[in-house]
DNA sequence: CATATTAAGTCAGCTTTGTTGACATTCCAA
DNA sequence: TTGGAATGTCAACAAAGCTGACTTAATATG
């Protein structure tokens, strides 16, 4: 159980080391969603209408087509959850302007308040597992997760960072 | 982007930084996946067979009941993803000695050949990316996904790396 | 020993969230 | 101007979760 870093020592690399990864990234994971999940089982909503609430809040006016390639998933999975979003009044699809096939998506007062709900809870989590591992361990988590990503989302995930599209 | 450590810059506990944290943890999960999903599409498994498979492999003549309490699923829904692979002739089920509510789980040799598969697959992933981090991230990435669990799971997750119940 | 509890499994039915396939509308380029 | 590409919608189906009610067998307990 010696300490190690810098160079050489790939004892980190053992399919013993890699296994207890993979399986702290799964319970991990629980724990991750595990307090939104508490609040959209109290309502009609799941995890899917989270992250469709989460990244129209992260890029206000974006696209159908933009937030299928984000997610990941089938447009007409995401098209279910959209409309009941819409029809619930925490959505609004608006046609756009230049290009009238595309429907640009924001966020209604109601949609922000629940995105601040939902998000104010994973924060919370998120926070306290920051401040409990330090400000070094933090910048380890990113970079490993970063690498974790397959290339294109990788590419979104940075084009996200540094502008809206 | 000064690079700052030791306690008192907090700066990596902004909403911004959290978000992005969040998002990181999103898309990496996504790439966490990936591989073993794609091998699973080509037959009649899903990711619930993957994690059975998993954890019994883990820990060989675990019982249903210690599989559940791991997985976070109810025995109506472990059952049915059970079924499958005892029939399939991936997984056997034997009656406890002392115990003879009790089945003990354990792989096949077919079962453990997939097993293999899967996990050579999510353990590449996982390596390149360990490698690519280097040794003093993963400590932090393992820091962080160790704050992040529920703490009924973060107990289970230190029992089942230091010894086989 | 009688009874309560536990472990495992089953049946039925429902929900969420993914999938394909078919189709309407809009735009653009040959 | 017309045919294809892009965008989005509707319908139907599948995987994998869930609850609730129940059975069977074995163990624990009063």
């Amino acid at each position: 159980m010696a300490e190690m870093h810098g160079g050489e020592n790939l004892l980190f690399l053992t399919d013993e080391q890699l296994r207890q990864g993979i399986e702290a990234m799964f319970f991990a994971y629980r724990g991750f969603t595990a307090d939104p999940d508490r609040i959209l089982a109290t309502m009609a909503y799941g995890r899917a209408h989270h992250r469709a609430i989460h990244f129209i809040a992260r890029s206000p006016g974006t696209t159908v087509n933009n937030l299928l390639a984000i997610l990941g998933v089938t447009k007409q999975s995401l098209n279910r959850v959209l409309r009941t979003l819409i029809e619930d009044g925490l959505v609004e699809s608006r046609v756009g302007t230049t290009d009238k096939r595309e429907r640009h998506l924001t966020l209604t007062e109601a949609g922000a308040a629940l995105e601040r709900k939902l998000s104010d809870a994973q924060r919370a989590r998120m926070r306290a597992a920051y401040r409990a591992a330090g400000p070094q361990a933090v910048a380890g988590f990113r970079q490993v997760l970063e690498a974790m990503m397959e290339p294109d989302l990788r590419r979104r995930y940075h084009a996200i960072r540094e502008s809206d599209t």
